[in-house]
DNA sequence: AACGTAAACTAACAATCGTTAGTTAAAATT
DNA sequence: AATTTTAACTAACGATTGTTAGTTTACGTT
């Protein structure tokens, strides 16, 4: 219920009461489950910061080409995305409001960053990827697959095999016929 | 300083004091400049949002090809972003706290993704781009666009016209070689 | 020099915020 | 059946919120 309304209205502006009142409670009863309200904005975002980047390291230990690696973590976006399409909402616009774990999320998604950053510079040097300036094709593909939780739920019919397909091709080949 | 700070937290969690500490006056004082925070808010997306959507009108008047509209709608949005890093926060962040212009914000918004998908499809039936579903190139091209004020301060030392080139080299024709 | 206005100030307001204390009813465990 | 635990409740707290009223100060215009 939290994570539905973060992603309505911010984290800022939800109330616990207007977290308890969807529930049919009352905002007191809230606090015989968790601490504080801080609790559940950090639970929705470290949860969904360590499955990305488990599910980075698995990539990343592959033999694998850059390309299908990137392919690979497109895929990784679109399910995390799609299962967790209110979540991705605090992930992407309110981990600032984090305080004990801000310099935790904070770490994980320089890690994060880097490691994407590490295989677009490996795919230079392997002559699979372009050689424009990595931080622009990191910061390009990363923007597009941050936004997916804002486009999934509006398009709930589309399978994310599918979904995940086409990103790939218009990601790493573009939309130029 | 308003826009600063609502970049930096949020609109939600921006206090009238805030904005007031950081000009060295009081809270009070404010409303002799403004109606309400309301206000503040209003004036940084609507007038952010015309922006967008006059510089976009121009661009359909011209008389070019589709992949070339979309070269100067790459560069109409850095330009915006370049310019505006802090309002571009709230453009995409606190839009859903506007109150008497949430519907005309709304409208824009449509009429926007609308005559941006309308070129998009052009350009399918003139041959020009790849037959694939335009929502989703339009998601892919405008998330990494909304996505430009986060970034540009980060590299302020890159000029913006090679950062256009660059971004339509990755945007249009892809990274794989 | 007198006046009018713009823009700051102090003080306070009603509303709402996250949270705690203490209590009660139901459910699970012994 | 007795007891412990879980999870709801009411009531209230101190702090903070956006905002208003009334007052004072500085400055440009007459």
């Amino acid at each position: 219920v939290a994570s539905t309304l973060f992603k309505e209205k911010g984290y800022s502006a939800v109330t616990m009461r207007d977290i308890a009142k969807v529930m049919g409670i009352k905002a007191a009863s809230l606090y015989n489950h968790i601490k504080n309200k801080e609790e559940i904005l950090t639970f929705i975002i470290i949860s969904l910061a360590e499955e990305f980047i488990d599910g980075l390291e698995k990539i990343k230990r592959g033999n694998d080409d850059c390309i299908y690696k990137l392919k690979q973590i497109i895929i990784l976006h679109v399910d995390i995305s799609s299962r967790n399409t209110n979540g991705m909402a605090s992930l992407n616009n309110d981990w600032m409001h984090l305080k004990d774990q801000l310099n935790h999320y904070l770490a994980l998604r320089m890690e994060y960053e880097n490691s994407f950053r590490n295989i677009i510079s490996e795919g230079i040097l392997k002559n699979e990827i372009k050689n424009i300036n990595p931080d622009i094709m990191v910061f390009s593909i990363l923007s597009t697959l941050r936004s997916l939780y804002l486009w999934v739920p509006k398009k709930d019919d589309m399978e994310p095999t599918l979904l995940a397909a086409n990103l790939s091709e218009v990601l790493l080949k573009g939309i130029n016929k």
